[in-house]
DNA sequence: AACTATTTATAAGA
DNA sequence: TTCTTATAAATAGTT
């Protein structure tokens, strides 16, 4: 309906694009205004151009919020989302729920919160069952360290092995070349110093070894995730 | 557009309004698709006839869900529900991750999972903990049951005094009215049935308090909530 | 934004 | 409902 027919598809030129659209959009409200006159109809037209330029009609009297729920109504529960929301509330509801159950455990293994209902035989059962823990607890404390001591232990016999060899290797040589003892000497401390160089290492090593130790056994302690009361 | 003008009023007649809906209807979508096409517009057009029969056009690629989230979104988070959704999905995972730690410290608690990660220094941590907290459960258990204890010692003594003021009671009326121990001299057990019928209700006392006790101590002990493996 | 030749939509009738 | 057709309305291309 104009100066010429035109086929449906895209109109390439953006401008003569816009201005059909603009056109057709009047076009189009106004006949859906007209409809919903002539024959008492609710219409929602919303509509996006290419640019995302929103543009919507509706009924008077009626509003989007009505469409949807209407929509929805008359799909039969196709749900957009309505059951989805639903079921999310659920689960919501549940975790909540499982939430609160196990601080309420933790207060009690805490020792918190005796007072608000827990009875003997509860009690009983609470302290037989945290004494089995502790005992787990105890043997995985021990195991870790039993661990971290055999470790240590072989690190040091290594050592005092090479040690050993290191001695007679020293002592070897000052009987090959005596001249090695009197090597300098201007400065007879100069000799006993190399006569207990390897003792001193020997010293060296052990002190390493216990600093090691003590740095792991000073370690600012902390707690395991404090929960208890968040 | 017709044989004749018509105003845009209500159509009074039902068939005639049917007719015009009809007609127009499809004449609407026809005008929503041709500009859905030429101008890459996205068109929701959803209506509802009087008596509603509900029709809907929307362009190829677009779905009426879209259409909701760019309506809101374009209408400023005027919100029918998305950031509501936003929220709720935030709420969730946060629930599900205070689940998971609440649950780990249980497990740690009850001594297991102790192989995947705790050191050395959380386990003594640890155990300190449950040292002071077994402490604090024996000690609630250790009042509760001294409370129990207490309660039924009252009880006893209570029943104790009432045992010896009905004995008193009987003596005296004994001593004023003597006929009553022999008053009905044909069946000489009845009488001593009834001289030890004070005692023989004390014990019956005794017996039910016993019981009551055996009760509560009987139980069928239930272990609290446990959740551990769930 | 107006104009207008043409196409399109549709009211009334069958 | 659908078809027909005279006529109203919409609009493509132009100014």
């Amino acid at each position: 309906m104009g100066r010429g027919k035109i086929e449906i598809k895209l109109i390439e030129n953006p401008t003569n694009r816009q201005v059909t659209y603009s056109k057709r959009r009047n076009g189009i409200f106004k006949k859906a205004h007209e409809l919903s006159v002539l024959c008492d109809a609710k219409v929602s037209l919303i509509m996006f151009s290419k640019n995302n330029k929103m543009h919507e009609y509706i009924s008077p009297g009626f509003t989007t919020k009505k469409v949807l729920d209407q929509y929805q109504k008359t799909l039969g529960d196709i749900d957009l989302w309505h059951s989805h929301y639903e079921k999310m509330l659920e689960n919501l509801k549940k975790l909540k729920d499982i939430n609160h159950k196990l601080r309420r455990q933790i207060r009690h293994r805490i020792g918190e919160g005796m007072d608000d209902d827990l009875s003997f035989q509860q009690l009983r059962s609470l302290e037989e069952d945290m004494v089995s823990s502790i005992g787990k607890i105890r043997e995985r404390k021990f195991h870790v360290i039993k661990t971290r001591t055999d470790t240590c232990k072989k690190k040091v016999r290594s050592l005092e092995q090479m040690n050993g060899n290191l001695l007679l290797e020293l002592k070897e040589k000052c009987v090959i070349h005596p001249q090695f003892l009197l090597h300098d000497e201007g400065d007879p401390e100069s000799a006993v110093a190399q006569a207990n160089g390897a003792s001193n290492l020997y010293a060296f090593c052990q002190h390493h070894t216990h600093l090691n130790l003590q740095h792991h056994g000073d370690d600012p302690g902390f707690k395991i995730d404090d929960l208890r009361l968040a």
